[in-house]
DNA sequence: ATTAGAACTGTTATATGATAACAGCCCATT
DNA sequence: AATGGGCTGTTATCATATAACAGTTCTAAT
């Protein structure tokens, strides 16, 4: 369970082949360490939310699942998986754009804070950002507890910047 | 415009009529000040908004008013005057909740932060929390130029707190 | 190895939230 | 009074998500 190595930034041009086969395997080892059961479609499901760094639609997923099977899935399909997934901490529900994003770190259960670009679509987690304190305090100065943070920042990445 | 005076907090009891009132005047102001139309159905919708300090969703909106007039208002009616009153900054939609809820201060642009009750469903809006310094130093250090933020914090109010 | 129960998946139907497209009306300006 | 833009009405449809129940597969206990 070495996970000190850097994952590469999604927003420069990277082996995107690594990013799955790292978040398959990091899958792999949370659900045996929490006993629960990564089935196939389980699998499946996490493996189509990884095939880039865009959140990605229940629907879309269908699509493509439906269309390697070659027969119609069902909604209930994917997001019981998605469901499943989101659950283990492997996926994030984007709430902003109804879409759901693979977890880079899901080996500690945490809320997933983002950059999204309007541009290119890719969402970028935030980790360690200095928002979670900023939430504690604006909660605890209402008398607020806090169960679970949706942040969620649109705006334009470095890439697309530099390429307008 | 004198508006240093302050609202009451809505997780206290407090004359509501009061909130509703103050929220009418401030948009008929902000859409004087704008050179918008503040027409009879834009404003019947956000009173219905401000009937309380819960979100409320488009399709409970369209409930009421088409109860109120007998026949049955459709969709579009509803989402027309919503969008309108999001762009002029009198209501904000809060994403996670698919609801939309007024805003206390419209007279200056800025994004809603949100504290939701999962118990009593009151939405706070957080006004000078440092949330939005903490995500501007993330989006910096990451080259991203933000032009909108989501941000809501689901978890229990003071009140239901101290009911439990 | 067998089996009973739990967990997972399939399937049909439906709920819920949002928008496209076009017709008609109102109202501010001329 | 005419006209044109903005607002509202109406129908149809799309997009997202879930309920309910049937059937299958896996696991754990015998």
């Amino acid at each position: 369970m070495s996970d000190s190595h850097h994952l590469p930034d999604p927003q420069q041009p990277h082996n995107h082949a690594h990013c799955v086969s790292h978040a398959l395997s990091a899958a792999e080892q949370v659900c045996a360490r929490d006993g629960v059961r990564f089935t196939t479609l389980r699998k499946r499901v996490l493996e189509l939310v990884w095939q880039s760094h865009k959140p990605l639609g229940a629907y879309d997923i269908l699509e493509t699942l439906s269309r390697d099977d070659g027969r119609r899935a069902a909604p209930p399909t994917v997001y019981r998986a998605l469901d499943f997934l989101q659950e283990q901490g492997l996926v994030h529900r984007i709430a902003s754009l109804n879409a759901f994003i693979g977890c880079p770190s899901p080996e500690h259960r945490h809320q997933g804070h983002f950059l999204i670009c309007l541009n290119c679509h890719i969402a970028i987690e935030l980790e360690q950002s200095g928002i979670s304190d900023a939430i504690a305090e604006a909660a605890t100065s209402q008398g607020f507890t806090t169960s679970s943070e949706t942040v969620e920042i649109s705006g334009l990445c470095a890439q697309c910047q530099a390429a307008a």
